[in-house]
DNA sequence: TGTACATCAGTGAACGCGCGTTCACTGATGTAC
DNA sequence: TGTACATCAGTGAACGCGCGTTCACTGATGTAC
């Protein structure tokens, strides 16, 4: 598979695309350079034209994993909801059991642990996105940006904990007992226009 | 190093506890045996005397991390509270900045996402002592169960976000942040006895 | 339009290394007499 | 109490393997004339 240089962002976009979605499934770790290019339909020596190094990949899958998220918060049919609209509806998409199903879920349950871990340039990375994505979750929700870091906390609490057990019925329950939790504590319900 | 086999049980539960302590600070998968082996002060061949398998060692070190995360809870100056003066008190140190840069710090913001992609046995084992806590939990608070699981979701969410942080400040504003949701949402500060 | 050359994305063999695990062994301890 | 033997926790060399990375190369593409 040798195409010539146009078709270089295209390959590049695909290692990363399939980096993160490797890395949230089976962890950074555990996936090894070779699989992950096989994967991505390539051979391991041609990673070194697109990469520094396996972290400086891990950075921007970990970035393509942010936007990710940010997009399926906020976009993909709820563009349109504001305030307790919007927060029901996004919290009903965070914590539905086909996510937590999902081995290549949301980023944070799946990698934060290994951003916790990794170099500071990584965790810039982490930082800034999830500014960001705070910062327009208080803006369509209508609430702070405090009320905004609870209710992302408890999203990925919530499925952190629902990923590790291996009841399902427990699972679901934890996802349902913090989506009551949220429905309470923000007044979720109190809209006629419920969700 | 060649005790008898007296000392047997004492070496096991060094190993586990060391184990413990580095899969928390480094993963599981970044920490190999020989070095595990070396900081109990073994060396690698011993290790086959007391476990089966890297993945036996991992399950007994993720029950002795929810035993002592249990007890960080439920003791060590806490066991005299309850309703909720424990909530406070447990939050304030659940959430407390010491805990997150603390890398061997509670095991489900460090090792969840790894338990989530074990095998059943390793998630059967969180699963339980999950639940064991969270029963726990709902009766030193005098809540429900499912009550006691959106404070441990919260716990765990703000905990993994702010340790993935490298911005110290941003990092301490989603710890109380979320501190502050849970005292407005569970009602923590109507109770004049305050933390 | 056709030919000669430069570029460089991607190949695949090879590098040193640490991984998890095995195994023949050692030597301190406990037991039998 | 003293000696002979059995046990087995722990040693350390070795196993095959996959890791991240390097590098001489190939061959399709773009450019110059």
């Amino acid at each position: 598979m040798s195409y010539g240089p146009e078709h270089k962002p295209k390959t590049h976009a695909r290692i990363v695309d399939v980096a993160s979605r490797l890395f949230r499934t089976d962890g950074m770790h555990a996936t090894g350079i070779d699989r992950l290019m096989a994967e991505a339909g390539l051979t391991r020596g041609g990673f070194y034209a697109h990469f520094d190094s396996k972290a400086a990949l891990f950075s921007e899958a970990l970035r393509a994993g942010l936007v990710e998220a940010r997009d399926k918060l906020m976009s993909r049919g709820l563009e349109k909801l504001a305030g307790n609209a919007w927060i029901r509806a996004a919290t009903r998409r965070y914590l539905a059991p086909e996510h937590r199903d999902n081995p290549a879920g949301c980023v944070v349950p799946t990698l934060a642990a290994e951003v916790a871990r990794a170099p500071d340039e990584v965790r810039s990375t982490f930082n800034e996105s999830i500014g960001e994505i705070l910062g327009e979750m208080a803006e369509r929700s209508g609430r702070t940006r405090d009320e905004a870091t609870a209710m992302l906390a408890m999203w990925v609490g919530a499925m952190t904990l629902a990923r590790a057990m291996n009841d399902e019925a427990e699972a679901k329950r934890v996802l349902e007992a913090c989506k009551a939790h949220m429905h309470q504590a923000f007044g979720l319900d109190e809209d006629p226009s419920a969700s």
